[in-house]
DNA sequence: GGGTTATGGATAGTGACACTCGCCGCTATC
DNA sequence: GATAGCGGCGAGTGTCACTATCCATAACCC
């Protein structure tokens, strides 16, 4: 296919196609002639992706790039490619090393060891928790961390939910795809169900009964 | 205290703190002479709101704007800011009403029904989770919906230890920035608490032992 | 009391980002 | 052989979160 049925089949425009092609994140189609090429299934599946991680997952198209040489490269485990990922997905909080985010390191690295988890704590992502941890100081809910073990558990079944369905319903091949997709796009959906949650539960806790204005928001 | 005290206390530059102020996000100090004016801890401790919403919540100025001036209004309810809060945190996916996002709004509203939430699932949350699980089916794992009830069962635990927290140590003035804070801070530790959940599962899987390369992650 | 620094207020500029446009010469198709 | 589409490329656009500069005045420091 040219790039004009590409482009409808995707929902992304010629132009957005090609500077992504520039851009390093779709591979250039195969060329017919000097100036006519032709695209297959895979670069259907690509954009998807593409657009998936960037309007869903929130990534910038720097850190897509990386992550797809990553993923198209056979080479590297899924560990290098898991820990790419949540390096570019994890904002980076760059700051001054104070009192406050030691302290919070060292909160994470207790959770750490309690939980056994075999990580060393200095992961990016144990980092993105201290910083999380510190910002909640900061505006004054340190008692917050007190449910953080509840927050712990929830996140151990999630992660044992996506094992079992890596586990028995991703090929191969596409392990490192599917744990790249899960891991992003499972924010997302556990965020949006959270937020599913808490109306639930501020309605039965706060709602007067009759007044649904809770229920549906309005902006 | 005057705006060099201010810019020192919460770490932002003092250009910046007069932009929030135009903005409308930090209301001006009061002034004691024609161009001096003074702060006090209030705002201190809103600028690092609007830091840690900045940072760690990734949301935009406008979005806290919003957020601020529903916070500030003591005629609103709850519900109603928790709502803003939603509307803005969520990104608006304006995808073309198509099949796909169709049905998943069907198997969206089938999980409320399930679950007994009571919430419309017309609801910003419940649109977020069915364009994220439509872009799951367009990327190729439909099948992940499978195990959505496990995300389920950890959203309401976790919704449940956030209602517990601020039941126990939120006062009823502080209610509405503490519920604000908590959503959003909450979903920057619970990812960040996934990815390490992640990593340890997938080191007691896939790992060879002595292969340390997953548990760290240099870039 | 005089020089340096800080302040409030306003306008304009910056750099990053994700596209988007327009052009060229060529090709596919009707 | 007209017309629409194409690949490739450089330049432009709009948004966003600041950041820089300017001015007249005020505070501080010897």
């Amino acid at each position: 296919m040219r790039i004009g049925e590409l482009s409808r089949r995707a929902g992304v425009s010629v132009a957005t196609i090609k500077f992504y092609v520039r851009e390093g994140l779709l591979p250039a189609g195969e060329l017919t002639s000097p100036n006519q090429a032709s695209y297959g299934e895979a670069h259907v599946q690509r954009l998807r992706l593409i657009r998936a991680l960037l309007d869903v997952g929130g990534l910038s198209v720097a850190a897509i790039r990386e992550v797809i040489v990553a993923v198209d490269d056979r080479e590297r485990s899924m560990h290098k490619v898991l820990g790419i990922t949540a390096n570019r997905l994890v904002p980076r909080y760059d700051r001054e090393s104070d009192a406050a985010i030691e302290e919070a390191r060292k909160r994470v690295a207790e959770l750490v060891a309690a939980r056994g988890w075999q990580v060393f704590p200095d992961n990016p992502a144990g980092e993105a928790l201290a910083a999380a941890l510190a910002a909640l100081d900061d505006v004054g809910h340190g008692r917050f961390a007190e449910i953080l073990d509840a927050y712990a558990d929830a996140a151990e079944r999630v992660a044992r939910a996506d094992m079992d369905y890596v586990a028995h319903h991703v090929a191969r091949e596409a392990l490192v795809e599917s744990a790249v997709v899960g891991t992003v796009l499972g924010d997302a959906i556990f965020a949006a169900l959270r937020r599913l949650a808490h109306v639930d539960a501020s309605n039965r806790v706060f709602g007067r009964p009759g007044d649904d204005e809770g229920a549906t928001e309005p902006t």
